[in-house]
DNA sequence: GCGAGATGACGAACGGTGTTCGACTCGAAC
DNA sequence: GTTCGAGTCGAACACCGTTCGTCATCTCGC
């Protein structure tokens, strides 16, 4: 049995009662690691827009305040949440040889790894990387592309649109996620139902007003969301190779 | 002198008062042009987050519910918001000799138009473009491109991931934006004073760690969002003509 | 001219959000 | 032993989007 203390004041008096309590909550410890580690469970499991400081103390057992102590505000949660998965990121050495494909792969794993973790992508938004999990990444990154013989100014401002890119795709990716999640009336729809009806709505649109869209809709809509996006990353590539060598 | 009628019942009764009222306010007709008009001129003065139904009803003098006679819900409010704003592009005519320079206007036009209507951008993340204003420009700068004589697939990929950047590129200036309008303590942070900062704070990383980074503070720094904008603007076309090529 | 029905307007409320306040508990240091 | 400060937390505040039921007004058929 544990000791439990409950004080009271009437007026100037302060009474003090001890009372034995039921061994029961070892109740561990709150901590901003375990505040981010639900944060995070939550994402992956009902989307981002279903998480709160709320339906966080409730999964911990505790009251929202009690959250403030380790965290300044949700928007320091956020970056808490980012960091831990920028974290994730593998650290290639930089090969001068094939520096192209390294970026390549460089992207393609940071949206692996923003698709792991639904919600985190939004909550990066806006973010500038001053965090060393963001930091490293955009050091990496950098390095990838120095070695490769980029200019300097263009590597800085290309890394900033590699991160902006990668970062929109996947937030798009993830608001998908949320509708299809919240489909209307329970059943939710599958991604090639919709797929089909963008195609479809394309298709049926007037060709005296939209005679591209409505004759290229089986192209507007072809593509899995790797392929369109393994497609801008290397036309990014591409595109920076372009420039550098123009210099 | 405007006649009013009240109408009231009392059990079974049905009671009618006519009375002369004041002609005071004309009350024009509440409608979705007026609506939007509000949303729009909301989200220039105050910022996209401080727009809600609430401030919308309030600046129109009547109450939130109203608001939905004319609307479904806020997501359709902001889909009316980006299609009168997507309305404001120019239709260039395409002309294959400069098709190239062209997409780089289209694009330049499309954040200035962002630019000019705080707020829009974020309201359109995420949006399938399924609205007459936003067909209208996918279909124009669909034209662009095929003219230049890029292949149907590739043109319609590359045409999804510019509105992605811009939209993008807008939404990271929105956020940035109003982190300046609500500043800490009142005095807003001058745009100059935040890029000096985050100069300072790479500068100052331990060079044993970032290298690269603590290194290149100043050029990773440098450049105003229009020259970072048009690099990227730049590197994306050098990446369509490249993969274009390449086929 | 009158009654009935449709439609728009709207106050109040519901359930949600992030955040703050003040009271409380409790372990460790003096 | 007592004090003190850090952690905990219930309750409340000011918001948010949305819905309900009621009321006002306008239009149409008679």
């Amino acid at each position: 049995m544990a000791k439990s203390e409950k004080t009271w004041s009437a007026g100037p008096l302060r009474i003090r009662v001890t009372t034995d309590v039921p061994e029961s909550a070892p109740r561990e410890r709150l901590t901003r690691e375990r505040i981010v580690d639900v944060a995070l469970a939550q994402m992956k499991e009902r989307g981002y827009e279903a998480v709160s400081m709320r339906s966080i103390a409730k999964e911990l057992g505790t009251g929202q305040a009690s959250l403030y102590a380790h965290v300044a505000n949700r928007e320091e949660l956020d970056q808490l949440v980012v960091d831990r998965i920028a974290a994730l990121m593998p650290h290639p050495e930089p090969d001068p040889e094939r520096w192209d494909e390294q970026v390549v792969d460089f992207l393609h794993d940071a949206l692996a790894i923003y698709r792991e973790h639904p919600g985190s992508a939004r909550a990066a938004m806006g973010m500038i990387p001053t965090m060393p999990g963001a930091l490293r990444n955009a050091e990496d990154l950098m390095g990838i592309c120095l070695a490769g013989g980029v200019p300097e100014q263009y590597a800085s401002w290309a890394c900033d649109m590699f991160a902006l890119y990668v970062g929109a795709v996947a937030v798009e990716e993830d608001i998908w996620a949320d509708r299809l999640r919240t489909g209307p009336e329970g059943r939710s729809y599958s991604e090639e139902a919709v797929v089909a009806a963008v195609r479809e709505h394309f298709a049926a649109l007037p060709p005296e007003q939209y005679p591209i869209l409505s004759s290229l809709a089986e192209v507007m809509t072809t593509g899995t969301g790797e392929e369109r996006f393994d497609f801008g990353v290397r036309l990014l590539v591409a595109g920076l190779k372009a420039v550098s060598q123009r210099s």
